[in-house]
DNA sequence: CATCGACTGAAACAGTCGTTTCAGTAGAAG
DNA sequence: CTTCTACTGAAACGACTGTTTCAGTCGATG
């Protein structure tokens, strides 16, 4: 990857975080990041491809966060508190938009740039949760059904902030939750 | 509403189902259901319109499980219960993704035919589930946050499912969840 | 200086989009 | 029979899509 490629995939890739990618198209985006559609192409192959390198530079932020929540067995309690603490924060709804964006695409259509996004950022999150429970616990099935559990009530609740705003009421409900 | 008009509404509804929102065109949904995109505009208004036409069908279907749920105060529990039940039967599958496309659309875009669907759907459901709690509960904050928790699980879980299918493993999940 | 590879601008290509124009057809009402 | 309303088919419009073609420019290397 050239060093003019990587800058102009920083370029798009804060562009994508303001206006989304649903209906991301090439002559718009280069514009704003002050390229043209033949240089995009040029560089990256096509725009499947294109969109493919913005979900993975996507997903480097995500591993930021998990490299932050750390691989120490701190339990569940604590490990819930710090993603949400994270994913309150107001500088991340950009992003977090677009990881919902993604995820719902690749729903809906499973195949072309966007195949397996949601089965694997599933698989993601449990593995981080995982290492956070204690090892005994780990590999019981108890302990799996408590992490997806966590998983559930940190996406929900992401969800919920995502469409009203409404942090306070949310980060109730998380300190509501029991993780004994 | 002309019969006609409802009856191409329904097989676009069914269409939809299949082959989502998020690229939904009128000569290929037109072609598919036996009719034209001329008539689609004359019956509709514009293909807005249509989405929110279609939008509102789906939120018909949305609106007979909360109907189901009931209103009585059965607790948060039996109607986390209730509602995972339906959330987790394989043949709600299609509107369910219909319905995450339709929610993430609406956050990234927040104007155009999507606009409020997201805000609207949470405020349904704390709704319902608010109805399900004890009197004495309901209007406490606590009693906000458990619905909100509530909510939160639920919806999670509901993404989980759609992108792994792994309905044993999210079930016990929520199994595990204690909605004292 | 020549040559090569990396990069780029302008324009065109074939296709799809939502929408409109125009010209109807079918059935009910007067 | 005429007139009105509801509805429909075929074709075109202008705008936009991802992609390609062709013709370069520029800097480093031989």
């Amino acid at each position: 990857m050239s060093e003019r490629q990587a800058e102009l995939l920083e370029a798009a890739y804060r562009y994508v975080l303001q206006h989304g990618l649903a209906d991301l198209s090439l002559r718009p985006l280069a514009a704003a990041i002050g390229s043209s559609p033949r240089v995009l192409l040029f560089l990256f192959g096509s725009k499947d491809d294109l969109v493919r390198a913005l979900l993975a530079r996507a997903r480097e932020d995500e591993l930021a966060l998990l490299g932050d929540v750390g691989a120490a067995p701190i339990g569940l309690a604590r490990a819930v508190e710090r993603v949400w603490a994270w994913l309150a924060a107001e500088e991340h709804r950009p992003l977090l938009r677009v990881w919902v964006e993604a995820y719902a695409r690749s729903l809906v259509e499973p195949d072309g740039a966007w195949a397996g996004f949601a089965r694997a950022t599933v698989s993601d999150w449990l593995g981080v949760l995982a290492a956070c429970q204690p090892a005994g616990e780990r590999d019981t099935e108890q302990g799996v059904a408590r992490r997806t559990l966590a998983l559930a009530v940190l996406r929900g609740a992401l969800l919920d902030l995502l469409a009203t705003g409404d942090e306070k009421r949310i980060a109730a409900a998380i300190a509501e939750q029991r993780m004994h």
